[in-house]
DNA sequence: CTTTTATATAGGATTAATCTAATATTAGCA
DNA sequence: TGCTAATATTAGATTAATCCTATATAAAAG
C-alpha cells in the first residue's frame, strides 16, 4: 500500500506524531497527491510499528493525551528504498462523468452541456489550486533535488487538469455542433 | 454509486444476465472506463432488484444453472435519467508513481529514470489499447449520437495517456540534465 | 461566559473493490 | 480418457477508503 510508504517517506524526513502527519503533511502538500483521513493515518502507523518499520516514543503530557512520536527504523528505510524502485501498476481511474457521457444519448443537448460545464468549472478550480502551490520552475538552477522532484509531480497535476479543460471544451463544442 | 448506473444504462440498451454484462460489456467496451469484477456485478444486480430499478426473469435450463435475465423498470429508467444529470464529484486519483517520485531524492538518477521508463512503456501500451478501439472520428457526419458520445469518452482516454507520455519524457529529461 | 479551535488518539461502522472457492454441466481437444 | 474452456451463479473473506463518535484539556475568540 502506498499510504504506508508515503508515511515512511515523511517520517524519514522528520519524526512526527499522527497528528503532525495529518495536519502538516496530508492536509497540505500531499493533499492533492494522496488524500488520507485521520483514521487511516493512525491505523497505518499501528501497522508500521507491527511490521517493525517504525518505532514510537510516548511523550507523557499531563494536560492532554500523550504524544506518540514515530520515527523510521533501519528496516523501515530499507523497505522504503526498496519500494521506491518497484514498478507500480497503473491506477484504475473510475470517472463517473465518463459513465454519464457514455449513456447520455437520451438526454437533451443542453443537459449534457450543463453537465460538462459544471465539470469545467470544477477542473478550473482544481487547476487554480495546483498553480497556487509555490515551487521553483523546472529550469531553475538553484532548485534542490527534492524541489525538482516535487515540481515534476506538480507539473503532472497541472497538465492533467489542462488536458481535462481542453477536452471538456472540445466536447461541449462537439455536442453543440452535432 | 456509478457501477449501479452503468449497469442500468447497459440493461436499458438490452436485457441481459450477469454473465452477459461481465463478458460482453465490462470485459469489452467499458473495461478501460469502469472495471468491475464478477462478484461486484452480481451483487449490484441484487441491489438493483431490491431497489425496484430492475426486474429479473428466470429462464430455467436443465443442463446448466438457470439464467437470470435482468431488465430495467420504469423506476429504473427514471433513476438513470435523473442520475445522468447530476454533477458528480471529481474522482480522487491515487498514483503510486507520484508518491515514489515525491520521495525519490535518495535514489540514484538511473534508478529514478528506470522507474519512469517502465511507466512510459506501460502508458504506451495503454495508449495503443485505446487507439485500437474503432469508433467514427469526431468530424464524421454519419456517426450516431451514441457513437459521438462514446468517441468523446475515448478521446479523453487517449489524451490522458498522451499527456502522461509527454510528461514522462519531460521528467526523464529533467532528471538526466539535473 | 460560551463557543470554537487546537492538540492528540482510539475505535466502530460502512461501502467499494478484489480475490477466492464452490457448484454444475457441456463441448472440444489431445 | 482426462483436461480445459465456456456457461452461470452464489457467497465468504479481506483490504482500502470514508465517516462518525468518543475522550480530554487549554487557549483564543466572540
Amino acid at each position: 500500500m502506498s499510504l504506508a510508504h508515503a508515511i515512511l517517506g515523511l517520517l524519514q524526513q522528520e519524526e512526527m506524531t499522527g497528528y503532525d502527519l495529518k495536519t502538516s503533511c496530508f492536509d497540505q502538500c500531499i493533499a492533492h497527491l494522496w488524500p488520507a483521513d485521520q483514521a487511516q493515518i493512525y491505523r497505518t502507523l499501528d501497522k508500521l510499528v507491527e511490521q517493525g518499520w517504525t518505532t514510537c516514543k510516548v511523550e507523557i503530557q499531563r494536560d492532554r493525551p500523550n504524544r506518540k512520536v514515530y520515527s523510521v527504523t533501519e528496516a523501515g528505510i530499507a523497505e522504503l528504498i526498496q519500494w521506491l524502485q518497484c514498478h507500480q501498476p497503473l491506477p484504475k481511474v473510475r470517472e463517473p462523468l465518463l459513465i454519464q457521457l457514455f449513456f447520455a444519448a437520451q438526454l437533451p443537448n443542453e443537459a449534457i452541456i450543463q453537465l460538462l460545464k459544471q465539470q469545467l468549472a470544477a477542473r478550473h478550480e482544481k487547476l487554480a489550486e495546483c498553480e497556487s502551490i509555490e515551487l521553483p520552475t523546472l529550469g531553475d538552477q538553484s532548485a534542490s533535488r527534492e524541489q525538482i522532484l516535487q515540481r515534476l509531480v506538480l507539473e503532472l497535476a497541472i497538465r492533467r487538469e489542462e488536458t481535462y479543460i481542453d477536452w471538456l471544451k472540445t466536447a461541449i463544442d462537439a455536442i453543440r455542433h452535432q
